[in-house]
DNA sequence: CATCTGTATCGATGGGCGTCAACATAGACA
DNA sequence: TGTCTATGTTGACGCCCATCGATACAGATG
């Protein structure tokens, strides 16, 4: 229940966050940076865990209530799984205030995913 | 085996292509929108495809044949398997020339990709 | 303490997916 | 025509994953 990240993808650098990999188009990727990649795309790959990352990314202050976001057509405990991979990928992380859960967006994840495809036009 | 797009997630329309949603913050996705877009992200939640797609997309002029990124470590019918599904998604289009099969990148794929994570500093 | 609400975990199930070997197809060339 | 190379397709296998109901846990409130 902590905040620690379980499978960090974009790796944690003290304060900000380091980039897996350079651009798509800049050279082919290895192994090792694919794999870190491709966890982050999985993860945004699903329809659910995309409705729940956009409504908590779209949310007021970046950041959404469990309870918010909840009504996307699935079981609670379904929404619990979804939004533990999307934190295993580093793209939420949740925190306990009183009775509820509060989500949020990694905001340098979003642009580092953007770098990934676009290049530098990407700003953060 | 001619090109015509199986699953087109960024609707082509005559000359360009149309993105298929708004921005991840801007506004909670609808269902619809996030099955089209998991599409994509989908594609490239695997790390077998994002190499491949790495390799076209980091190749000269935007284009490789098959022979020139074959070398991830699986067999030649899981290549051509993920290139299918690659294409599928809209990712790349192919084209026979002679003896060889050359696959592109849909650069304005990226571009639209783009801007779903990051919105409009995403150029192309 | 008991109870209620919000969220996470467990265990099971059904379907989807990555992978391969075997085979099929397409073009080039003799 | 036959053969060789490059690529796609088929069928099967094993594993991962999305989903659910049941249950457990956490905090608030009485």
């Amino acid at each position: 229940m902590s905040n620690a990240k379980v499978l960090p993808l974009l790796e944690p650098d003290g304060q900000g966050i380091v980039p897996c990999c350079p651009p798509l188009t800049e050279r082919p990727m290895t192994a090792n940076e694919a794999e870190t990649a491709a966890r982050m795309f999985k993860a945004l790959g699903d329809p659910v865990r995309l409705r729940l990352f956009s409504a908590v990314a779209s949310h007021e202050g970046g950041e959404a209530c469990v309870c918010d976001i909840s009504d996307v057509g699935v079981s609670q405990p379904t929404v619990s799984h979804h939004l533990k991979k999307l934190k295993e990928a580093g793209l939420l992380t949740s925190e306990r205030r009183g009775t509820w859960v509060y989500y949020r967006v990694e905001p340098s994840v979003l642009a580092a995913m953007g770098r990934l495809l676009t290049g530098p036009a990407a700003a953060a």
